[in-house]
DNA sequence: TAGATTGTTAATCGATTAACAATC
DNA sequence: TAGATTGTTAATCGATTAACAATC
């Protein structure tokens, strides 16, 4: 059993959420005509130290030219050849809902590599209808998509109540991942990876950072 | 100068979001009729160890009763002394799309002590138009909104192209928090205090997982 | 050559895990 | 008392920051 070296399996967490902000940015660079970006520059317009830029380029072997910077031309298809799929990542998306339609609409999705095959929703009243060209079948549905699509990942947008039900449906159904917006976590179904997008809990944090910044709170007596 | 006791304020940010869900979680306990819960049990239904969560408590003070467990009822109240505001904090949704009519609609801002007191759009076709009970303004009423109500906090759920210039606008009208759900992360407008919320970024993160459990590409020849 | 910028290593910080005494 | 479970301390792990030699 050899490593593969081409592909680092352990690129740590933090680093690859932030190597897909820096392919977006150089997205925009390069459509404004950029040729070069310097990890100072770059960690600017992501929010990043320049040292932590280098630190996480140096992932994908080393692609800057010293005293010049990074061609972003160059860099921007190293990180694609890095993460995209050869063919666009097909999404289904679970629950039809306002949250499900936002997720449908979103934009981004083209751009970085995504198509979502399939909107599901276990309410009748919701089946049959539009988004975003798609026709909602029923939840039912589920392990016939996933065998005409070869979709792995589903994005719940489900009520929390219908979470985990949905949830174990889908592993059921052999879908690998899950994009949660569920507020709680429980425990994963079986051979599930799933990840959490909670904003009340980001919207708890920032409360709590506001309070002890002492940005608000006037102290109105 | 003294240390205020009864809040600390260096919890750390990992623990404030857990103390979220043991928040939510307590909730359903409560309203099933749970008396007492164990650090055990609490953290298999939020996903954290037993370890963690009593770690987590004890910011809070020693809450609990050895050899048997946590009050629910009194646990959730210290939870929601800590956290909840007096009143519901007041939020103002930016960008009237998709994303923000189901920000708008989240059944979960009741419970958790938020109220959402308007939906702000720069676009005239949806000015006006009704989102749960609320008419969406126009975007220039934000600093009369910031007046009338007192809201201090913004979601941002804007197109990603408009993000910038609205969180400069949100910084200029008094706002001091930001939740932003744009897919990339510019420095945030001088006084303002900005969170973001990356389901594409969490999305890129599960496929890498995907990859290196091996737990599918299964290697079509 | 001199200035700029990378790639990498060492030091610091924070969070998680493991262990265990305290005690209901 | 004995079993269960907490609260806290020490050890480990991972991520960030700081520093600097390498080199375009």
């Amino acid at each position: 059993m050899r490593m593969r070296e081409t592909r680092p399996e352990g690129i740590p967490e933090a680093t690859l959420g932030r190597l897909h902000h820096y392919r977006v940015m150089l997205g925009r660079l390069q459509r404004a005509g950029q040729q070069t970006v310097s990890s100072r520059k770059l960690g600017e317009l992501t929010g990043a130290s320049a040292e932590v830029v280098r630190k996480d380029l140096s992932w994908l072997g080393a692609y800057g030219q010293r005293g010049v910077g990074y061609e972003v031309e160059g860099l921007l298809r190293r990180l694609e050849e890095e993460f995209r799929p050869t063919s666009p990542c097909p999404l289904v998306i679970l629950g039809a809902g306002n949250l499900g339609a936002a997720v449908a609409a979103y934009a981004g999705f083209d751009l970085q590599g995504y198509r979502v095959v399939a909107v599901l929703d276990s309410n009748p009243a919701r089946v049959g209808h539009r988004l975003q060209g798609m026709v909602v079948r029923h939840m039912r549905d589920l392990p016939q998509v996933v065998q005409e699509t070869g979709v792995e990942i589903g994005v719940l947008t489900v009520p929390a109540v219908q979470a985990n039900a949905v949830a174990e449906w889908c592993a059921a159904a052999g879908l690998s991942g899950l994009l949660s917006f569920s507020p709680v976590q429980p425990p994963a179904p079986a051979p599930l990876v799933v990840r959490y997008v909670n904003f009340a809990e980001q919207l708890q944090i920032l409360r709590c950072q506001l309070r002890d910044s002492g940005a608000h709170t006037p102290e109105r007596v």
